[in-house]
RNA sequence: GGGCCUGUAGCUUAGUCAGGUAGAGCGACGGGCUUUUAACCCGUCGGCCGCGGGUUCGAAUCCCGUCAGGCCCGCCA
């Protein structure tokens, strides 16, 4: 059984109707991290789907969190807006620094992060039924009940997260954060509570008063999570590992959810994606893949696939390099399984066979997206990685896909005259990985410009007058790779070598290495000079 | 110190909640496609299920212990 479909089937247990959530703040670049804490919300609500629950997906942020420090991609003069609320300070422009005229068209610090990943989140097909932006909520009092009854019954509060969490509270903590005169939240110190008006004094002496029903101040993370429990009835909630383990916030947050009078969702915890080789996401140290940037390489379903086919408390290495094409020609393998049908031999299979079956199904279903670039093509994104390599004009690819028939009459038809066919939208997406810093080395095709050293070791001295009749034909022959192809083969014929090790020996020549993409087509791309003088130097070399 | 997660074939892993002969994919190797797809098809090899105990007719699965890796307990998903 999938994971969701596992969680759904727990879900269905506590009842028919559900709110599921999810929730970031948008402190910085919204990376592939956070996607995992949406899609995983997501296929949840499809699995729930698929069992007819009625279920609704909302997606909180945080924008009435305070900015916590300067981080690296922000200019030093962000240090003013320290405490300060991100709905409630200005976008960085292109160099971090505040952007005053953006502000003043109302695009907050949360805004300019959050709307790209919103964007994205479109393109990946995630069904959000309702974003709720924290800071509004305040304001319009929304946390109204639940910070009434957190600062009635501060003392309660306090005794659970400092049992739970086994931390001592500052003497004169309480369960309010108010906003004070410059607009932060920043020590400020709670003088007095007299429902619904809490009484404080800020770091500069200033006294103040901020009515806990107005959104004059937020509460306290901890109990500001149970809070959303409360007043939006979520049943369901994934979250980061950091807020699961014992002591963390979710531990606090179920305790504090019952004096709030609710009952705390089902938890789930998810593990963190690094980059391989770096280390874990992180928006404020830099190290970050934005979804956007990750879906300018391969179709969305990929990302999905990439968190619906790992379960939740897996750890993923997340490798914009090899590992990425292999994941996509896996979903794209796995789809065309589940198209070809259920296995004739249903009964015959084993149960763990079955079970592989439907979580397969699972999948795939989890991963599909409305807008699919992928469906059934038998193109692999290793084989588009080679001719995107190899031809710098679309219409030769098409043209050697259907040579090779990976694609048929009508397909080519068709890509040759409309340029936002799925082909050829996956093709835009190859190029742009090619051109960019991700691409795997493995798969760059390394045209030699002298002999290589492993071509040395594989040259066998039997193959020299191979090797120089065929640069005598070479010479002088049509430059097509028809032509080439011919000579290479009559040649080999002739003297009874095996077209095979014809083949590698001339791989070994050209690239370095013993297989490859259509020979004679790279030869054609190259320049007769060029390889000419590869062949002298082997020849010699024998 | 307290706690969480992970450990299954060379690699990525399914199966662990509801115990019943260990399943995949990739890679490797061999073969096929009589002019060679980084394609496709067929086949082969490869697992003391981290280790040690226990419960059981039966344990990868449950219990206890232990080792290794990763991480959390300061509002970073």
């Amino acid at each position: 059984m999938h994971w969701a479909d596992a969680v759904a089937k727990s879900l269905s247990y506590r009842g028919d109707k559900h709110v599921i959530a999810s929730g970031i703040t948008p402190s910085g670049e919204f990376h592939i991290g956070h996607l995992r804490e949406i899609l995983t919300s997501d296929i949840i609500k499809r699995a729930c789907q698929n069992i007819d629950l009625e279920i609704e997906f909302v997606f909180f942020v945080d924008d009435a969190d305070p900015l916590r420090k300067v981080y690296s991609f922000l200019d030093q003069s962000y240090e003013q807006y320290i405490g300060h609320q991100l709905a409630n300070i200005p976008p960085p422009d292109t160099n971090g620094v505040p952007d005053q005229e953006r502000f003043s068209q109302g695009i907050s610090y949360a805004n300019h992060f959050l709307e790209p990943f919103i964007k994205a989140l479109e393109l990946i097909g995630v069904e959000i039924d309702e974003i709720i932006y924290n800071y509004a909520s305040y304001q319009s009092g929304k946390f109204a009940d639940c910070s009434r009854i957190a600062c009635n019954r501060a003392d309660d509060i306090r005794e659970i997260i400092e049992r739970v969490s086994g931390r001592e509270l500052d003497a004169d903590w309480f369960p309010w954060n108010p906003i004070d005169h410059k607009g932060s939240i920043d020590g400020v110190r709670i003088t007095g509570w007299d429902d619904p008006v809490v009484s404080w004094i800020d770091s500069d002496g200033n006294n103040g008063q901020s009515d806990v029903t107005k959104g004059e101040g937020k509460l306290p993370w901890r109990v500001d999570w149970p809070a959303k429990w409360n007043w939006r009835g979520v049943t369901m909630e994934p979250f980061g590992k950091d807020h699961g383990a014992a002591g963390g916030s979710y531990s606090t947050g179920k305790e504090i959810a019952q004096i709030l009078g609710n009952i705390p969702p089902h938890p789930l915890t998810y593990e963190w994606i690094s980059l391989k080789g770096v280390g874990a996401m992180s928006s404020s140290t830099g190290v970050s893949i934005g979804p956007l940037e990750a879906l300018e390489l391969v179709p969305p379903e990929i990302m999905r696939y990439l968190i619906a086919r790992n379960k939740p408390q897996r750890h993923i290495e997340f490798n914009t390099g090899s590992a990425l094409i292999e994941l996509a020609d896996e979903y794209q393998r796995k789809y065309a399984e589940l198209e070809s049908g259920k296995p004739k031999n249903w009964e015959e299979l084993s149960r763990r066979q079955q079970m592989a079956w439907e979580t397969l199904v699972a999948q795939v279903g989890f991963s599909r997206v409305d807008e699919s670039a992928i469906e059934s093509s038998r193109v692999s994104f290793r084989h588009l990685a080679l001719l995107a390599q190899l031809r710098s004009e679309d219409a030769d690819i098409w043209a050697s896909l259907l040579r090779s028939q990976l694609i048929g009459q009508k397909e080519y038809d068709e890509l040759k005259s409309d340029n936002e066919q799925k082909l050829s939208r996956r093709l835009r997406m190859m190029r742009t990985w090619i051109n960019s810093q991700h691409f795997p080395e493995d798969f760059r095709l390394r045209i030699q410009s002298e002999l290589s050293d492993g071509a040395k070791s594989h040259l066998d001295s039997r193959d020299c007058d191979y090797l120089r009749a065929l640069q005598t034909e070479l010479q002088t022959c049509l430059w097509d790779s028809k032509t080439i192809n011919n000579h290479i083969c009559d040649l080999a014929k002739s003297r009874e070598i095996k077209l095979r090790d014809a083949f590698q020996m001339i791989y070994w020549i050209i690239l370095d290495q013993n297989f490859g993409p259509k020979l004679a087509a790279i030869m054609e791309e190259l320049d007769r000079v060029t390889v000419i003088k590869l062949l002298d130097e082997a020849i010699e070399y024998l």
